[in-house]
DNA sequence: GGTAGACCTGGACGC
DNA sequence: GCGTCCAGGTCTACC
């Protein structure tokens, strides 16, 4: 009988900090990720041999104080063994950057100094490119709440359910073998119900390889081709993705950033010229062009509506006009908007 | 290569 | 309560 524990430690970057970089990117608001706000703990329905297990992601404060670098404490409602430990632990390097060093940062940070002094760079993204996959194409033509609500539902109707009736995500077997209009039926997932069982498949059949997307040996150009030839998967999304592998010289523009283009940078002209000028503006960025623009967008949702650590995922969605959207962007647990999207 | 319109959901708004 | 309008990115047909 192996020895099993029910809390572990995780070693981090020296430079990391669990409230800012756990919350980096929208897709903590997504099911199953939890982000308790009044405990700055991260819940996290982990699928593992098949099973959902709830871990809860804390990081002490030592004296009571946020230090950086502190490692993180990972805990579960029962005794894990070593073996599903190490999954757990591969599971969240991924998902939280563990394995982008301080150096890393630091060369971003050379770049472009604005970002330093909070020290934020990293973006957190999801255990799997599958997850990734989805969330991304789930996150395409739909309001950040309806977005919201169908990975919601995707877990709630197709994910494993844990011994406390969390879910965790669904995986490509199992939505492989979902008829498509079952899909929409019950995930209000529209149109995309086709496309995101045909994705599936491809997983299921070897068609997509993640190794082949998570290797860094292919040129950004390359893994950029193969993104945009999957079904439901144009421009943006492929974009999207790249920055979700850590490729960050592309920038996944759409509405919100034609919005922060106008409002806060100040460009004016046809949509193709604004993101013309978006391009242009952070070329100088280079390889860390993504970061730059991204915590840009951030920073202005964090003026309007506090830090991202305090944030709730908010339902029902609020339509927005663009112009709307620049002073409703982001909600706080007081009740105002969300709209801190993926 | 560029453009127009269909594809869907869900919230806002008018009646 | 119902109908209409609108926002959102991808895909396909057409020029």
């Amino acid at each position: 009988m192996p020895a099993s524990k029910r809390s572990i430690h995780l070693d981090v970057p020296r430079d990391y900090v669990l409230r800012r970089d756990a919350t980096s990117y929208g897709y903590f608001l997504l099911e199953p990720n939890r982000w308790v706000p009044e405990n700055e703990a991260f819940d996290r329905t982990l699928t593992i041999d098949q099973r959902a297990i709830d871990v809860r992601i804390t990081q002490p404060r030592p004296g009571g104080r946020i230090v950086a670098g502190t490692p993180l404490v990972l805990s579960s409602d029962r005794a894990r063994t070593k073996a599903e430990w190490t999954k757990v632990r591969s599971a969240l390097i991924r998902m939280l950057r563990l394995d982008e060093g301080a150096k890393v940062l630091a060369e971003f940070h050379r770049l472009d100094p604005r970002f330093k002094r909070e020290g934020c760079g990293r973006l957190m993204r999801s255990p799997t490119f599958f997850e990734d996959l989805i969330k991304t194409v789930t996150s395409c033509n739909v309001t950040w709440a309806t977005t919201i609500a169908m990975n919601r539902k995707l877990c709630q109707h197709f994910g494993p359910g844990s011994a406390s009736g969390a879910r965790g995500f669904p995986s490509p077997e199992v939505l492989s073998r979902v008829r498509p209009a079952t899909l929409r039926a019950r995930c209000s997932v529209g149109y995309r119900d086709h496309r995101i069982v045909e994705l599936a498949r491809m997983f299921t059949r070897g068609d997509i390889n993640p190794e082949w997307f998570e290797d860094p040996a292919h040129s950004d150009q390359a893994v950029y081709d193969a993104a945009i030839a999957l079904p439901g998967i144009g421009p943006y999304a492929a974009s999207n993705l790249l920055q979700l592998l850590g490729r960050y010289a592309r920038l996944p523009l759409d509405s919100e950033g034609l919005r922060h283009g106008e409002t806060v940078l100040g460009f004016r002209g046809t949509d193709a010229a604004i993101m013309k000028r978006l391009k242009q503006h952070y070329q100088p960025m280079g390889p860390h062009a993504f970061r730059s623009y991204w915590f840009e967008l951030r920073t202005s949702y964090q003026e309007r509506s506090g830090p991202s650590w305090t944030w709730l995922p908010k339902r029902p969605a609020p339509v927005l006009s663009r112009a709307h959207k620049a002073a409703f962007s982001a909600e706080k647990p007081t009740g105002t908007r969300t709209n801190a999207r993926g």
